[in-house]
DNA sequence: TTGTAAGCGTTATCAT
DNA sequence: ATGATAACGCTTACAA
């Protein structure tokens, strides 16, 4: 395998001028022109490729970040990734790749393992999950300056976090509905240990108060598992019927329990939406596939991956002029994406 | 960061009995678990990761993959790669994932990254869909000796492949649809320029010739785009349809295709599956979902991964050894999943 | 502007 | 059974 030495050799220049040539160092600027396109085509002639694991070892600086994701085939995992693939490409890192499967041995194996490879950073994809970290899981990386980054679920310090801001984002839907003209509507919150559902709750209180609606405790139900469900979506619906109250339009907790809340109403005989709007929340992408196609409450996936590598690359960069690290927060937007599953009461009432 | 060296003072040895000792090298069953013991107490207490990136350098070996994705949203990339991450943890190997986003200079620069990084072999997740690569566009890992392997399409030598039996594929769907009673079949082939399309009707003239079975041309239509789409398969059915040739089954290239035929039965009044039976090829996750489920053949996308894994390991033990390199081939039986578009036209009989 | 040389932390080779 | 020592290929002071 060709070296850095080879190079130097074959076009009568010193490793040290090889070198800093090939990494456009700051002393690059002073070396003429002619020297820089010898070596250079020297480089191609010879198929010189720099070998990274040894600039690692001298540079203390491995240009990888661990990536760790809690289901590799979670569509929104994958959303995530390829935000964070794209922005890797642009800062020439490169990620090794972890499924933690839920699981905290896994977890924890994972990290010793990113820890023998000296990772530069770590980005966490919405991993707190099930494993619900505490911040020691991640006491082996913060000792070692190692900074880490949350996607998608907000974590403790002292990692810093990018996540959707929830309470704009149902403070909107709830809006949506408002300004149709719907004034009874039924929740689905969402299970009562995910981070996630208090900020969601927040934008609906938020919005009503505003707006002076009213929220009815007899048209809230709540998911009783640890994650959200079509078959929860399903019965829960099922339970609001069943208590007789009327009302025109549905919030539900995400899009798989909008899909099953959608089926329990076909299954009243109650079409959607002509006799109840539904909006979910999250965007999946069967959300736009769905019969018929589900207005909800997108969580720009892709963005929050990239904005996370950019979190990260700062931070690490932080570190190597050894400045203290703090924790970044960086909250996105969601967005509306209006479908066909909502509508105004007044049209119901024509179409009915 | 603390080294081989502290460990070694630490606990009175060599650094050379340490190494060997966390290697589990064979002169390891020389040392005296005493000392063994001893040895690994001070890893512990003095907290020591072994320096993966120094150990690389020196043994030439960087137990890293590469692993490139031609869409990493994909969700028939991201069920291989959830095989390929589970057999790669076993191996003591680590992902670096590349997503070439079906793009010829992302795939280009992607192999000079992973050559940089000198990976031990690479994995190419049904890269070849668009990019339609030549044998020389992995030049450069071959001529450096680095093994490869194809998932999910075959690919031209020296890269081992594993994929899917295609040809079995499509015989035992026929041969589901023959047993069932269905003899006036309707067939929707796929695009001409994908390998597969060539291997599945080979499967599908097989049977009928062993089973007798007339296949009319008047009942084949073929996807005309480069990939099969919803679309297509709505339009094509539709095609079908107007040219008046009874039909009570129809197999579609594979299940998105499917989807759009079974639209496009119900459209002209006809009911899956009493009225015409409907199967697809791949087994994607919303299969099971859809409505009705859809009777389809799978292709077991994540043994498929851990076996092409076990694939490289094995080529990068012949590298090891200074073998001689040859390409593999593996095949994967795929599985005929009965759902409930499929049933025998003497039912449809009595139902219709 | 370019060159020399000392590491980075390991493993492999050779001794003992 | 254990140890000394020389690489591995690069970056980076420092020197010239």
């Amino acid at each position: 395998m060709v070296t850095i030495q080879d190079v130097a050799r074959e076009s009568g220049v010193s490793v040290t001028t090889v070198s800093v040539i090939l990494n456009k160092a700051h002393q690059a600027r002073y070396i003429p022109a002619q020297t820089k396109n010898r070596v250079k085509e020297v480089v191609k002639k010879l198929g010189y490729h720099r070998n990274l694991i040894a600039s690692s070892l001298r540079s203390k600086r491995s240009r990888t970040f661990g990536v760790l994701v809690f289901d590799i085939t979670d569509p929104y995992c994958t959303e995530i990734l390829k935000g964070i693939e794209g922005a890797l490409y642009r800062y020439g890192y490169v990620p090794i790749l972890m499924d933690a499967q839920n699981d905290r041995g896994r977890f924890n194996r994972a990290v010793e393992t990113l820890l023998e490879r000296r990772i530069d950073g770590l980005i966490a994809v919405a991993v707190a999950n099930f494993l619900n970290l505490g911040p020691d899981s991640l006491k082996p990386l913060v000792e070692r300056g190692i900074p880490v980054v949350s996607v998608g679920r907000r974590l403790a310090t002292p990692a810093s976090s990018v996540f959707t801001d929830y309470k704009a984002g149902t403070r909107c839907a709830l809006e949506h509905l408002y300004t149709l003209g719907h004034r009874e509507i039924a929740f689905i919150k969402g299970p009562k240990d995910l981070i996630d559902t208090e900020q969601r709750w927040n934008g609906i209180e938020e919005f009503a108060k505003a707006a002076l609606l009213e929220l009815n405790p007899r048209l809230i139900v709540q998911i009783k598992g640890r994650n959200s469900s079509y078959q929860e979506g399903f019965e829960l619906t099922e339970e609001l019927l069943r208590r007789q109250r009327h009302f025109t339009a549905l919030m539900a907790f995400d899009d798989i329990t909008a899909f099953g809340a959608i089926s329990a109403l076909s299954n009243a005989g109650l079409r959607v939406p002509q006799e109840c709007s539904v909006i979910g929340f999250d965007d999946i992408p069967e959300a736009a596939f769905y019969n018929p196609p589900l207005t909800t409450v997108s969580q720009a996936l892709a963005l929050q991956g990239s904005l996370s590598v950019e979190v990260l690359v700062q931070s690490v960069r932080s570190v190597g002029q050894k400045k203290k690290l703090t924790a970044v927060y960086r909250t996105v937007a969601p967005k509306l994406v209006v479908r066909r599953t909502t509508m105004t009461p007044i049209q119901q009432h024509a179409l009915a």
